[in-house]
DNA sequence: ATCATTTGACCTTG
DNA sequence: CAAGGTCAAATGAT
């Protein structure tokens, strides 16, 4: 942690730098009497942003600290309820194919792995994980030895075409069937990783995208989908308890998929007052089921933020997003050089090892 | 026609 | 050898 910062230092370095600017804020809200949403919102933010960065801590685990971490993430009353095991025994196995697949065998055993847990109500319809913002395709599905319900393979939808190799997996939990353990391997390499770490860290980068036609495009047709898709996934849902997915690109959300991605990238301000977690598809019961997208923690950022609709919710949240993002993400620091020097003494001797 | 999901077969790992 | 993981043909959806 000395030289040549990696981007995933950088980002723990913005993400606590965010952290502080809003507590600023917040301060300054505090002496203030301000609306209490603009409170909530920063208070929402400021814990987004330390979550992604013990995210960050905790994938990098291995390499830097692992033990502080594991310790922070077990820490009781935190609103990090990730399962922050390395998922026990599921090893990069299979890949068969004899030529190039091996070489992608090799990359996949050498790829970090972290597992989330992510919780559903299906009553309400979607509360805790929703698209973790990427494109997900659904390559097997499972049947595992003393699990009630099958577990799901994705693999990034831009495999091919990007030579993106992140996957995941999906299992539903045996003890509450509503909640999920998402098990991630490998960081998104595809533009659409790229895309979503920079949107979702910096306000204003987002702002950028905004004008960008593509991205726009996304941006607008995620927003559809989280107001529409949704609840009609749900409805299938209900109607076939034991199969459903979440976020992907399984066929129930297949229009977003078509976008390029499959959500993300939302402009909290008018799309937060609907916005519930698209997911669900119609599918299989234990699939898709993905995290807040890392824009929702960009939004942190920014002077919007997400709502939770439950504090129940809103854990699940917290850790899930952390969790996802990070690992996922390659993030471009979001910060400019400026700002951090100007407001942040990370430079000081200590703050890193 | 294209792309995603399903599902049985096959491969890898322990 | 069993279980987990992936492939790929069949099938479905748009």
């Amino acid at each position: 942690m000395e030289s040549g910062w990696s981007w995933d230092q950088k980002s723990l370095i913005g993400e606590l730098i965010q952290g502080m600017e809003l507590t600023k804020q917040l301060k300054a809200e505090l002496s203030s009497a301000s609306a209490e949403e603009s409170r909530g919102s920063l208070v929402h933010g400021i814990i987004s942003s330390y979550d992604k960065a013990l995210s960050i801590l905790k994938w990098n685990g291995p390499m830097s600290q692992p033990q502080m971490v594991e310790a922070a993430f077990a820490l009781p009353g935190s609103p990090i309820s990730v399962n922050g095991s390395l998922s026990s025994d599921d090893s990069g196995k299979g890949l068969k194919d004899p030529q190039d697949p091996r070489k992608e065998s090799m990359k996949r055993k050498t790829q970090p792995r972290w597992t989330e847990q992510v919780k559903v109500n299906s009553e309400t319809g979607f509360e805790g994980p929703h698209e973790d913002g990427y494109s997900w395709r659904k390559y097997g599905q499972k049947d595992i030895l003393g699990a009630t319900f099958p577990r799901s393979y994705y693999r990034c939808t831009f495999r091919n075409t990007q030579n993106c190799w992140a996957i995941k997996q999906v299992q539903r939990s045996d003890e509450d069937h509503s909640v999920f353990d998402i098990t991630y391997r490998g960081k998104h390499t595809c533009s659409q990783g790229n895309y979503l770490a920079q949107s979702c860290h910096s306000p204003k980068i987002q702002e950028k995208k905004e004008n960008d036609h593509d991205h726009h495009q996304l941006q607008l047709s995620q927003e559809n989908l989280f107001s529409n898709q949704t609840i009609e996934n749900i409805e299938k849902l209900e109607s076939k308890e034991s199969t459903f997915c979440f976020g992907s690109t399984s066929a129930g959300c297949k229009d977003i998929v078509n976008g390029g991605f499959s959500h993300l990238a939302i402009d909290t301000h008018s799309t937060l007052g609907s916005y519930t977690q698209p997911f669900i598809s119609p599918a299989t019961a234990d699939s898709n089921y993905f995290i807040p997208s890392p824009c929702h923690r960009s939004d942190v950022g920014g002077a919007h933020n997400v709502q939770h609709p439950e504090p129940d919710v809103h854990e699940i949240f917290s850790a899930n997003s952390s969790a996802t993002k990070s690992p996922i993400l390659d993030w471009d620091f979001p910060f400019d050089s400026e700002q951090i020097n100007s407001n942040f003494p990370f430079n000081a001797p200590g703050f890193f090892y």
